[in-house]
DNA sequence: AATGCTAGTCTAAACGTTTAGAAGACGCTA
DNA sequence: TAGCGTCTTCTAAACGTTTAGACTAGCATT
């Protein structure tokens, strides 16, 4: 700026004014400051502009793992709705591990990110001190964590897998397996109790054994599956707690020689682009994945435009069962 | 750290010297400046940082689709590779916009980012001129941008359509209908070109319409597919040059009734992590999407670390074809 | 003629680091 | 004692912007 200001022969003062449009500048410089610029192609320092206003205008997003097409989406949302009002986003993946979560997260902020948005792995005791020592305005989206007073955007998990599971109960079933995410996660935790819910509501016994870890991915799904499926007294359904997980469950009733529905009935949380084209058209409760990324940049959005101090929101959406094909009615022994 | 320094009463090259670990720091003030560090909760302000170092650590990541679960692998693998070495990753979808991925691209610009990494969406002129004149480390994945002479990794298309089309020639078939991407995307041209080699080879005549234009989203591959199950002298086979439009396809192939691979057979570009549990189990052509990411990000790291001068490096990836069951061998007639 | 207003431009001080080079303290050698 | 390293610490100048406030010139008003 310096070299264009000398070339066109003004301060640096004018040649910021005409380029922010902050104060007129005469024609006569105007055109004289033009030429300079194109001559010497110049381009504004960022950095510099951001260290004199203290703003980046760039926030950090941390997702658990940005394969998950729901985190995917969810990325994508937040992502088009911030870089249509000028933020860009950076963003991370934490893979579900809790250690490299707080290494994203340090990452972030050492980029001076003006707000977070977190999608949290797990809720160790590190991460909610170390989140609430930044003073940066934050959301938190999808999982809670408890304890920590930010705006958060998450979705009615208990009832969505009280429903799902009613309806499994409904047809007839009454061993359900249930494929459960971490329970270090507040989705973990919500959507089993759902199925406890569900289950107590219909005054069907808990089962223990019916219930195994799948650790949110399709490896994970896949062992608790088989498990499930190799028990003497095999589970006539199955709800898996994820997208991921249900993949692998399917690849395990596949490889257990099992058909789905005939065999075995399925039902799972979040819904599939393809789920009504590709067989079995599984039966899924379907997130509203658009509307939580958007309420998710508008919290923080607003909080960026100076609403710092007001009381943190909480929004819960609700889920919605799509039924398909993928769990038959059981006739009456 | 100013503070910091007068609080510890040392000087602030001291405090910058003892966090840098750039110059030994005696015992004695070492502790007096930590202790000011926590009293005060310091934290180094990287924009500062920054306009010092004339470095950001940050890259700058476009691809035209989030979504599209290849450029979300794309996106990912890069973004852990670079988190590795202490860059954060900056990420934007043109949404296969032109229009919007010159925004993108300036906003990540604007950012100061260190380097690029881009996914073109097409290769209007605009982008050409424009991403030339950018003087930053730049490198192209997946498609490539005719003249632009920077790093570029790509997959060997042609060929990988070739086999493909050959394979579903080899089982009899004859009349096989392609849905095409965007052929002002290299990977739209080379992918159709493959197609037509394979004919070429089989002396098997090119009909116009057999070619769809499918536009690379879901939508454009069903009405493609519509397009083309619609014809007095139905296909045979279909050819879907992307897995969006592969959903789209089958989808059409189910309203209009048709089963797959009894009625019509389908092969696609790209994998899926689910093809070979959901039917019909698709026959793909894989794409080693971790590796073209780590070779992206080894690509520009190697720009960024100096060898900035050096001739552009092209490197060509092989696809895989995967054969399940989606295409049946035709009975001579 | 003195005063006030307006529009355009400039000066200079920030923003919070890094770092070259100066300076001081100390001990060792001649 | 003078000279010379070595080790530690400091001073001060950058990095490239933005912006409050000063200044000037021209013009209208009193």
């Amino acid at each position: 700026m310096l070299d264009v200001a000398r070339t066109a022969q003004v301060s640096v003062a004018t040649v910021s004014a005409l380029i922010n449009g902050t104060t007129r500048v005469s024609p006569a410089l105007t055109q004289r400051i033009e030429a300079a610029i194109s001559a010497i192609g110049y381009e504004r320092n960022a950095i510099a502009r951001s260290l004199k206003l203290g703003a980046t205008n760039t926030i950090g997003l941390m997702v658990s793992d940005i394969r998950n097409p729901f985190f995917t989406d969810i990325v994508a949302t937040i992502q088009y709705a911030l870089n249509r009002v000028g933020y860009a986003v950076m963003v991370c993946s934490s893979d579900e591990n809790t250690e490299l979560q707080d290494m994203q997260i340090k990452l972030l902020l050492d980029r001076a990110v003006d707000g977070l948005i977190i999608a949290p792995a797990g809720e160790d005791v590190m991460l909610k001190d170390f989140l609430a020592s930044v003073r940066r305005p934050m959301v938190i989206v999808d999982r809670t964590c408890e304890g920590l007073d930010v705006d958060t955007v998450t979705l009615d998990n208990r009832k969505a897998v009280l429903d799902a599971t009613s309806y499994l109960i409904g047809l007839g079933h009454r061993r359900i397996g249930y494929i459960a995410g971490p329970l270090i996660t507040s989705t973990g935790r919500d959507r089993l109790a759902g199925y406890r819910d569900a289950l107590a509501a219909a005054e069907v016994p808990y089962v223990d054994e019916l219930v195994q870890d799948g650790d949110s991915r399709e490896a994970g799904g896949y062992r608790a599956a088989m498990q499930l499926l190799t028990q003497r007294d095999r589970p006539s359904a199955i709800f898996s707690a994820n997208n991921l997980m249900t993949i692998g469950a399917m690849r395990a009733i596949r490889d257990a020689g099992l058909s789905c529905p005939d065999d075995i009935s399925v039902a799972c949380f979040d819904d599939f682009p393809w789920a009504d084209v590709f067989r079995p058209h599984l039966t899924t409760i379907a997130q509203p994945v658009q509307a939580i990324g958007e309420y998710a940049a508008n919290l923080l959005l607003d909080r960026l435009s100076g609403k710092a101090d007001e009381a943190p929101r909480r929004l819960v959406i609700q889920g919605r069962l799509i039924v398909r094909e993928s769990c038959r009615a059981l006739a009456r022994p």
